[in-house]
DNA sequence: AGTTAAAATGAACGACCATTCATTTTAAGC
DNA sequence: GCTTAAAATGAATGGTCGTTCATTTTAACT
């Protein structure tokens, strides 16, 4: 008999199953006969409902944040870097289809049910970027006024939400590679024209 | 006995209750308690529990809408408009915070449950902002070579983004009026410094 | 091929909760 | 203050799973 690694079975069928259903409308039962395993068989594994889900997340980030790391450090310049670190997320969303939307959807709802869990694999994937923004303003590459906090979130968010839309709706009008060119862009450069100069100044709206 | 709008207060306890525990842990008895009326009279006002909270978005996100037009239509110069959108939004995020969460979350996670909602209401108001950069377009304000539909999610979820955890975390080392001049400032101007000049040119990337 | 322990099974249990509906309360009209 | 219909109540119902565990299967070692 094939030897497998039940554990890794389970982890891929209920990001399977959670992808589709959500966590809250994934059966147990639903997972199992996924991965070809009796019901049972997933509590000699993992302690309960949630802790799948906490392993799943905890697992797939963990080689994602490696991976993103080995690509950029590989790198001098900080605009190269912020690009590869739009591209390599935009990518790895458009080649695991079910970890994205347990990502978009999931990672959200069940800061309620995990609670913290926030506070540690997550953020390091977000501090990558809040990294690379320092260091393009310790390279005077980038704008010294802009918070590296404010604009790791900024950054994070729209790639988010760019990856979401373009994961739940097939008939979108643009690819994944064009959204990651005028994320880069627009991030980069701005969305104001050469010539108009600086943006207005904030002023106090109703 | 004071009258009271029953439909009103179930819609007020429920946006409190799905804020505080999500929609799925939301018990009907804790909205039913939350509104100080019997379990039974919930379903005198609402079909289900799915349709209380189709109900929380329809109604909420009407008021939101107009609000952010009116506004708006005020304006002429892109740039401002740009700006107003972006204040209001987070404005109105931090007012009413169980709206916020429920809008940060539930509208996430239920898109599975209630299908098709992004296509009505939700997506009339992230239309503003495309209409905002057509605008900005057509008075050579805004960069033509910026897709309106690509930088209207940029920036919804940048602000989403910014909003969430702004939100959920209490110890944030940033107020939101901050994040909002910081948001529209990178948003216009980018993240470059003006001497760099133009962004990279895309190029492959593994 | 017998022994044993580990792994796997899946039927059964029991808790949970959305929804219903027989009954009670409210209040308007007379 | 009696009648009636509408509004409200909340206990009971019924179906749905997460989890358990007595039993079976597998496979390693002799």
């Amino acid at each position: 008999m094939k030897p497998v690694n039940k554990h890794a079975k389970i982890i891929t069928a209920a990001t399977k199953v959670f992808a589709k259903k959500g966590f809250f409308n994934a059966r147990i039962s639903d997972i199992a006969k996924e991965a070809k395993v009796a019901d049972g068989t997933i509590y000699l594994y993992f302690d309960n409902k949630v802790d799948i889900l906490r392993s799943v997340f905890e697992e797939e980030l963990n080689s994602i944040i490696s991976n993103a790391r080995e690509l950029i450090e590989q790198e001098n310049d900080p605009r190269r870097k912020m690009e590869i670190f739009v591209i390599t997320h935009l990518a790895t969303m458009k080649k695991n289809k079910n970890l994205a939307e347990v990502m978009h959807i999931e990672l959200r709802q069940t800061n309620k049910t995990i609670k913290d869990y926030r506070n540690t694999r997550f953020n390091e994937y977000i501090d990558i970027i809040a990294d690379i923004i320092v260091d393009g303003q310790r390279k005077s590459v980038f704008r010294k006024d802009i918070l590296p906090n404010i604009a790791k979130r900024t950054i994070y968010g729209a790639l988010d939400e760019v990856s979401r839309v373009w994961n739940i709706s097939l008939e979108t009008n643009y690819s994944l590679e064009e959204a990651g060119t005028q994320l880069i862009d627009m991030l980069l450069a701005g969305l104001l024209t050469s010539q108009v100069g600086s943006p207005l100044k904030m002023s106090k709206v109703g």
